[in-house]
DNA sequence: ACTACCAAATTGGTAGGGCCAATTCTAAGG
DNA sequence: CCTTAGAATTGGCCCTACCAATTTGGTAGT
């Protein structure tokens, strides 16, 4: 496939620096509007260079979890409508997990991205990326065969599918929403029948989009998306470590 | 209404360095791939400190826009899979015009989460939901009346439309969208009878939510929708300087 | 007691210096 | 031609210093 996957590189360098900024942020229990405490005093508290902190601050800035007032401080942003989206991604990226909340409110966004993107694909896609689709899902079949861990298959068949929509936005961000649960989804996939359903789902898509059959596509594509509902909502309900759903 | 618009404020301060590198780049013809100068050489270039154009540089990071590969250099990235969303936004805000793909891509994602808002705005929507939007076609009415430009009154709508949805991602991604066009919008709204238009269209949105009538209210907004389609359409093709749409 | 005003401290923004570790390039040596 | 050791390059990081704007505190005048 041609995107390469974000998940273990956001920022590298200086990722750890800004989970800790927003673990400082978490563990004070800061609200939004908080002031964090002047650079100078922050550096010295997280052991760092002042321009560390400030290319620190500025990833954070630039993600508008923070706001940089000149002469006044550096403040958490209401993340709930100011910070940006992608924020989301790299906080959980860092490692924190979200929130029941933001499951339900990533859930609701993602749907109907799914939809549209395989709607796309039955009207554009052409052999190169139907070729594409099933070579996945032949790989697929082998690691199966073998019992082993689909997740790499799975990613690799949900960006095909996105590719084949050849809308690019469309594949960032659905990539985007793919990698905010990739943590879950190995552990996922450790069940077999798990696997084994996820490929039949993705064989029957396959095979829709093969008929430029919109309908059938987002139908198919709707049953999967409420799967993935549903174990998110077992996962959470359930106590948060369930080892449960990413859906597909 | 309660969300604060980016627009004027994405980065503020090294907003302009971010600018300047990314006009490097253009005005250097890079590809994707391509490598920049070190930093020393480039931050003598542009005539700042290496820590000044080391921010730039991991807010560009942060947005996937470069990448930065130890003691080799900086890269840009492939844009079309690898860049962030939020990297359109940022690029729009900063005077970069949207190309035609662009613009096109951009229409199929947000139509369909357009579509989510309002349908989940049916379903959850509170009195004060309700009457914020109220209150927002009354002063459109009385701006209106005055011949004057509904360009803010238009923005507050669809805020407090993408609010009654009562999922903050999504609203944050369509307040991303709304901004992505703002630059046109007072343009577009320029024209009284855009303007009425527009408010016809609102209101009867407004009508479908308070009945909670899902069919009808993601039916009307199809068709907002499409017109918003046509007038891009005519924009980029007719020359991109017909002041043309950025519809609704 | 209240106000007007000025100076000191604070703060983010920026500059420029330096050192390190890893990579890459280069040239000497086999 | 290949190997290898050293030099140059590069991003990552740290440090000090200065600036402009704001905030803060006290002081003098009414």
């Amino acid at each position: 496939m041609s995107i390469a996957i974000a998940a273990d590189d956001p920022v590298q360098g200086n990722r750890a620096l800004v989970k800790r900024v927003v673990d400082f942020a978490r563990d004070h229990h800061f609200q939004p509007g908080d002031r964090f405490p002047a650079e100078r005093a922050l550096a010295e508290k997280l052991g760092v260079s002042r321009n560390a902190l400030r290319e620190a601050l500025a990833t954070l800035e630039s993600l508008r979890v923070v706001e940089a007032r000149p002469n006044s401080g550096v403040y958490l942003r209401r993340t709930a409508s100011e910070s940006s989206f992608e924020a989301i991604v790299l906080l959980a990226g860092l490692g924190s997990e979200p929130t029941a909340v933001e499951v339900r409110e990533t859930i609701e966004v993602r749907a109907p991205l799914e939809r549209q993107a395989i709607a796309l694909a039955c009207a554009r896609r052409n052999d190169a990326d139907l070729a594409a689709l099933k070579a996945i899902l032949h790989d697929t079949r082998t690691v199966l065969a073998t019992g082993g861990n689909i997740a790499d298959c799975d990613q690799a068949f949900h960006l095909a599918l996105a590719d084949a929509s050849h809308n690019s936005v469309l594949a960032r961000m659905l990539n985007a929403f793919y990698c905010l649960t990739l943590p879950r989804r190995r552990t996922f996939f450790a069940d077999p029948a798990r696997g084994a359903a996820s490929d039949r789902g993705h064989r029957k898509i396959v095979a829709a989009i093969e008929k430029r059959d919109v309908a059938q596509a987002t139908s198919l594509m709707d049953r999967h998306l409420g799967n993935a509902q549903v174990y998110w909502k077992e996962a959470l309900e359930g106590g948060r470590g369930g080892g449960g759903g990413a859906g597909r």
